[in-house]
DNA sequence: CGCCTATTTGATAGCCGTCAACCGGAGTGG
DNA sequence: CCACTCCGGTTGACGGCTATCAAATAGGCG
């Protein structure tokens, strides 16, 4: 099946966690939905608001936030095209988070009722979702390790590790290289860190030879070296769900 | 319907997130199941593994955890009776934390196989599930933000709020009194900080009239005061979720 | 060229961790 | 009944990691 349906991601995605039949598919491809541009920084959702539509990211990148009253911001997940930047939404009749694009993207917006609809007829899609949700929680939970129990250069370097194995979709070799989507500011926020201290943060490491950047391109000289210093254990994003593997 | 199947304490919890009918009412009534007594600091499931059945907390409490190599962990949930305490593990096939007990616990274990039956089954049920799911990672995005963005004073005078509340079932008034069901040390491991420092932050909140305590007994005497500190607002617990209420 | 944002760097302060000791209650065994 | 142990809580001294404040540099864009 060769869909170029905006929503051809989604369905990959959602394969991905769960064998779906081709009804299910084509189900998914004929969700209506309309597609939208956002600028970079512009916000898809504002925490407290009833959105009518869940989003779907389908290129660019993404990410979740709350803030505090001093206006601190912690940065509570991220996004890759394919994810679903809302499902929370589906059955929570508020929002408690905002979701804001990161670059420039598109995203498509589907109706509640759509996907309500479709989870309550086709029990696998509902499984997929569910699965989908439960990644996401997994990953909040890492977070959560992440920013309370390790120290600034391992708080980075699991984030760095994090990004480039989702952006890659696959475990990484030596000497792999990718482009940061963020700034040092956003990465301090999702790290619970300053931006000052994750510019240092980061110019250790680099002094260590774990990682080597150019403007926001990122290399990892030493994988290895990298992942242990981390400890980044990739197991909490059940990338490969459909095989069992543990 | 009085019904006082162990799990009639479920079937009250999903309902209170979504109507169900009285089929599916019984259908969750008759899960099998079997309950098991578990010892105050026992594990329920490992890291790693892959349990064949989903747990209930019935009575007593519990929490989730994660570990770094040095030994430091990081609770990532509490739960008080009622709550699931895996459903994740209904569709991801790797425990990626543990569940344990706090204090001595009675659990109903459901096979996976019953669970994941009756949620292709019957939609509203599904649907209930998925809520749980979702208020579930809610809560963990606020912990994240707790974690990442407050000083600790506010984190533990907003975990106060959220567990009071959450034991409570509902907001509180002034003067409430409640029993602490965990050690400084789990304080501490929820909130990213350490046992001693919990201990002087609990008397500095005691020092500003915040809190009183006798042994493990926790009063709120000026709950607006708390509140305010720890910018507690319960609306991520979406404890009124079928109401709608915003 | 000038403005604006992101990054970089230094100096200083403070929150919280670490280490260590002591206390107190509960349970255990003599 | 009392001594002992153990765990949880309490307290003090000290150090270090990270925040804060401030300023300089660099890059992107009109």
């Amino acid at each position: 099946m060769t869909d170029h349906s905006p929503l051809a991601l989604l369905v990959r995605k959602l394969n991905s966690h769960v064998a779906l039949d081709e009804t299910d598919k084509r189900a998914l491809l004929d969700l209506p939905h309309n597609v939208r541009y956002f600028k970079a920084a512009s916000h898809i959702v504002r925490e407290g608001e009833r959105p009518g539509a869940c989003a779907i990211l389908l290129k660019g990148f993404a990410y979740r936030q709350k803030l505090v009253e001093n206006g601190s911001r912690q940065i509570v997940s991220f996004h890759i095209p394919g994810d679903a930047l809302d499902m929370q939404q589906l059955y929570l009749d508020c929002a408690d988070h905002n979701v804001q694009v990161l670059t420039e993207a598109d995203v498509a917006m589907i109706p509640r009722s759509a996907l309500r609809a479709i989870a309550r007829e086709r029990p696998t899609v509902a499984q997929a979702f569910a699965i989908s949700a439960q990644i996401d929680a997994s990953i909040a939970r890492e977070w959560l390790l992440n920013v309370g129990r390790r120290d600034a250069r391992q708080r980075v370097a699991h984030l760095l590790c994090e990004i480039a194995v989702r952006m890659d979709g696959q475990v990484l070799s030596a000497g792999y290289e990718f482009e940061l989507p963020m700034s040092q500011e956003q990465l301090g926020d999702a790290t619970g860190l300053t931006p000052v201290h994750i510019n240092r943060t980061l110019k250790c490491l680099e002094g260590e030879g774990l990682i080597k950047r150019t403007k926001r391109m990122v290399q990892f000289p030493d994988w290895a070296a990298l992942r242990r210093l981390a400890e980044f254990n990739p197991l909490y994003l059940h990338l490969s769900q459909q095989t069992g593997a543990c």
